[in-house]
RNA sequence: GGAGGGGUGGCCGAGUGGUCGAAGGCGCCUGACUCGAAAUCAGGUGACGGCUCCGCCGUCCGGGGGUUCGAAUCCCUCCCCCUCCGCCA
C-alpha cells in the first residue's frame, strides 16, 4: 500500500511515478474524495466530542438522581447521535472508496528502475557462467526426462489435469537433492532461519503481500474453507510479522522455506505448455527477509547475491537482469530476475525473481519495528527465489545432458545423490505400472 | 464434530453499563542516593488518525454487527487459543 500521507500531500508525483509502470491514477477524482473524507471526519469527530459531553452530563444528573433533568439532556444527545448517524454513514462510504483504491494500487517504482513498457526492455546486468557446448544438437527437458522415464507429464494429466507432471525415481531424487542443497546453503552458508509454513492461507494474508484483492483468479482457493493455496512462501514467511512490532534486535530478519508453491496460471493458457517449465505445482525454496528501512537496497543485492550461489554451485550458466518499470510485479519497488540458460530453447529462463518491496507490504499487514526512539516505524520486506526448483531441474537435465540422453550430475550435488555422478537411460527400478 | 473455559497496553494481569485508555506488576526512560553499579525511592512511559498541529479533538480492550443518552463490561455473529470427549496422519 501507497503511504497515505504522500498520497494527500503530493498526489501529483505518485500519479506521475505510477505512470511510468502503466498504471494510470485519476488526481481529480482521488482530491475531490479527499475533499470529501476531510469534511465529513471533521465533521464527525466533532459530533462524537458532542455526544461524548452529552452522555457525561446524563450521568450525571442521574447520579444526584434528577431523573428530568436526565430525560433532558438524553433528548439532546439523541439529537446528536441522529446527525452523526448520517455523517458516520457519509464517511465510512468515502473511507471505504479511498481503502479500495489503495489496495488496488501497485508499489511505486524506485527512481533506479529502467523505464520499459514490458520484459523487452529490462535491463541485463551481466552473464555468468559458460554455455555448454554440445556437439549435437541438445534436446529439451520434456524430451530428455520422458527418455529418462523421470518426468510424466501423462500421468500428471491423468491425475490432476494439464501442468501437473509426476515426476519417477531419479527425477523425484534430483528434486529432493535440490531443495536440500538449496536449504542447506541459505541456512547454514546464509544465515536464514529455516521455517515450514503451511500451505495454505488466509484471504487476509494473502492481502497483506499483495495477492489479493487485485489476483485471486490467479490462486487456487478451497471451497470448504474459503483458505488460498499459497503461490510462493513468500505468503507465509513475509507475514511472520503481521500486526508485530519487532525489538531493535531482531532486525535483520532472514526466513528460508522449501514448500510447493501453487498457481492458476490463468491467462497464459498458450504458454510453456510442453514440459515442467509452467505448472500449477512445484517446488521453490524462498528466502524473505524483513529489514530495518536504511538496510532495504543492501538487503535487496544481498539476497540476489545468495540466489546467484545457488546457481554458480550448479555450474548453470545464467544472466542477471534488472526489471522494468512495465515488468515489476505489484508489490515490487524493485526486482532483478536470475534467467538460467536453457539450451533446448535457446533462451534464457527466470529461476529466481528477487524484490525489495520497500514498505508497501510492510504498510498493509503492519509489519513494524521499534526505532531508536522506542517509537514504531514500518520495516522493509523483500523477498526472492533461491531458486526454483522445478525449473532448476529443468536447466539442469538441459545443460549437462549427453549425447546419448544421459545426464551429468554437477559436483555439488552428488553427496545429495547418493554420490551417483550421472543418471542413465535405463528405466528406474519397479518402472511404471501404466 | 460434541461439551466447557478464555481472548484487555511491549509482556503479565485487574476490571461485569457511566467521569476507564483502562488498577497493579514486569519491562523501559528520567531524577535522587552512589566513586560507579546493583538495590531502594520519586516521577514518567500505548497505538492509530484528524485539525486552526509547540496544542486540541477523535478512535482503539480479538474482528464485525446490535441494544443504550452512554459498552472493555449486555446481546448476536465470526475468528483464534486452552481443557475434556470423539475421529484421525
Amino acid at each position: 500500500m501507497i503511504d497515505p500521507h504522500l498520497l494527500r500531500e503530493d498526489p501529483e508525483a505518485v500519479a506521475e511515478t505510477l505512470a511510468r509502470r502503466g498504471y494510470r491514477f485519476d488526481v481529480v477524482r482521488w482530491r475531490e474524495l479527499e475533499e470529501r473524507r476531510k469534511e465529513y471526519q471533521i465533521r464527525m469527530e466533532a459530533l462524537q466530542s458532542e455526544r461524548k459531553e452529552a452522555s457525561k452530563a446524563v450521568g450525571e444528573a442521574k447520579k444526584t438522581g434528577d431523573e428530568a433533568t436526565a430525560e433532558e439532556r438524553k433528548g439532546r444527545a439523541e439529537t446528536i447521535n441522529r446527525e452523526l448517524e448520517e455523517v458516520s454513514a457519509a464517511f465510512e462510504e468515502v473511507k471505504a472508496e479511498q481503502h479500495q483504491w489503495l489496495l488496488d494500487m501497485p508499489n511505486l517504482p524506485d527512481p533506479e528502475v529502467p523505464e520499459g513498457e514490458d520484459e523487452t526492455a529490462n535491463a541485463e546486468i551481466r552473464r555468468e557462467g559458460g554455455r555448454p557446448e554440445f556437439g549435437f544438437e541438445p534436446a529439451d527437458h520434456a524430451d530428455l526426462g520422458e527418455t529418462l522415464g523421470i518426468l510424466d507429464a501423462g500421468t500428471g494429466a491423468k491425475l490432476a489435469g494439464s501442468r501437473f507432471t509426476v515426476l519417477w525415481g531419479m527425477g523425484t531424487r534430483l528434486c529432493r537433492a535440490l531443495g536440500q542443497l538449496m536449504m542447506d546453503i541459505h541456512a547454514d552458508e546464509h544465515g536464514y532461519t529455516e521455517v515450514a509454513p503451511p500451505a495454505l492461507a488466509r484471504g487476509e494474508i494473502l492481502e497483506g503481500t499483495g495477492q489479493l484483492p487485485k489476483f485471486e483468479e490467479d490462486l487456487f482457493r478451497t471451497e470448504a474453507d474459503g483458505l488460498y493455496l499459497i503461490p510462493t512462501a513468500e505468503v507465509p514467511l513475509t507475514n511472520l510479522h503481521r500486526d508485530t512490532i519487532a525489538d531493535s534486535g531482531e532486525l535483520p530478519a532472514r526466513y528460508v522455506a522449501w514448500t510447493a508453491c501453487f498457481r492458476r496460471e490463468a491467462g497464459s493458457y498458450g504458454k510453456d505448455t510442453r514440459g515442467m517449465i509452467r505448472q500449477h505445482q512445484f517446488d521453490k525454496v524462498e528466502l524473505v527477509q524483513v529489514v530495518h528501512p536504511d538496510q532495504g537496497l543492501q538487503a535487496w543485492e544481498e539476497i540476489r547475491g545468495h540466489a546467484e550461489v545457488v546457481l554458480q554451485r550448479l555450474e548453470i550458466p545464467y544472466r542477471v537482469v534488472e526489471l522494468c518499470t512495465g515488468d515489476l510485479g505489484f508489490a515490487a519497488r524493485r526486482t532483478y530476475d536470475l534467467e538460467v540458460w536453457l539450451p533446448g530453447q535457446g533462451a534464457y529462463r527466470e529461476i529466481s525473481s528477487v524484490s525489495w518491496c520497500h514498505d508497501f507490504q510492510a504498510r498493509r499487514m503492519q509489519a513494524r519495528f521499534r526505532n531508536g526512539e522506542g517509537k514504531p516505524r514500518l520495516a522493509h520486506t523483500l523477498n526472492g527465489s533461491g531458486v526454483a526448483i522445478g525449473r532448476a531441474l529443468v536447466a539442469l537435465l538441459e545443460n549437462f545432458q549427453q549425447r546419448q540422453g544421459s545426464v551429468v550430475i554437477p559436483e555439488a550435488l552428488r553427496p545429495y545423490m547418493g554420490y551417483r555422478n550421472r543418471i542413465g537411460v535405463s528405466r528406474p527400478q519397479g518402472g511404471s505400472p501404466g
